[in-house]
DNA sequence: TACTTCCATACTAGTTTGGTAGGTTTCAAG
DNA sequence: CTTGAAACCTACCAAACTAGTATGGAAGTA
């Protein structure tokens, strides 16, 4: 799972949304309180007001606030509206890739890695992310020290990342 | 998590190789049989074999096996030596983003993404995927006849493909 | 020597990523 | 009705990644 700055950023932007959701933030605000260059944030809030996630307004005063309230957003819906269906096998989704034999049983490795992304980032919503309020099996999953270190793999392309 | 061809490919060739352990196998053959591109699939292991999961043969009836038995390669190996790390935010690994409030709880969210994903992709060996014996845990997550349909999702940008 | 197979390098076209620059429209307050 | 604040739009950029293709060599077998 590769999360880029862009949807980084928007996630960040709209926790601070959810946490000032009495009043329209704007760009500018948005982007100095999260450290995020103004233009790249602004051609972000477009798209996600595009699809429907926040509603903006112009002129003094105005800005951006969330389309519906932060415990009705979850963190697959922004991945969703930037990226696309949270899982992809070579263009197609787990369900349509055709595997012959003996691989046939990746089809269900995919289908079930969609599975485990899906009972975490659609029971997240900003409104817990702000509260710092996560569902009970994410704390789970995260309570494990061996959660918080990386694990070490052989390929000297991207050692230098550990 | 976005699975790219390469990878893919890669997966389906090394569970050939897993198939018949018994013998080198040649780029061309696994080509042949997995329909992928020759030159392409060549390439292709020769990565893998720089990241040693391969050991290769030139001359005559040579070609490629595993480095070790299939029981002892798990599917995050082949993603780990082709793309990096299984998780990366903004290019670092999940423990090391560094989040100002409101959205510190965005971490635990990454780090148990990881998790979630370790918990599949370090359990099923290339052994498994042969013999279509997958472990419990994962057979599970796919058994919900939920898992194997496309959520739908809002932006026009990516809807053709739900 | 001939043939097979891996191996290395380079090239391409298209897309994504992470931005920057400049101008236009909308809105509210004075 | 002007001024300023903000969203909004189009275009541009360099670097990296994706999915390959092409050419030629080097090593091993018969």
């Amino acid at each position: 799972m590769r999360i880029s700055a862009k949807t980084d950023y928007a996630l960040r932007a709209l926790a601070q949304l959810a946490a000032h959701a009495d009043r329209p933030v704007s760009s500018e605000e948005l982007a100095q309180s999260q450290e995020i260059p103004h233009k790249f944030l602004e051609a972000i809030m477009a798209e996600l007001r595009r699809t429907g996630l926040v509603v903006s307004q112009r002129g003094t005063g105005g800005g951006h606030r969330l389309s519906r309230p932060a415990d009705r957003i979850v963190v697959a819906d922004v991945i969703r509206a930037l990226n696309g269906p949270l899982t992809v096998i070579r263009g197609e989704c787990p369900q349509d890739v055709d595997y012959g034999p003996p691989s046939e049983s990746l089809q269900v490795v995919w289908v079930s890695v969609r599975a485990a992304l899906r009972s975490i980032l659609e029971s997240v919503t900003l409104a817990d992310v702000v509260a710092g309020t996560l569902p009970e099996h994410i704390r789970e999953l995260a309570a494990s020290p061996d959660a918080w270190v990386t694990h070490w793999y052989a390929n000297p392309m991207h050692t230098s990342g550990t």
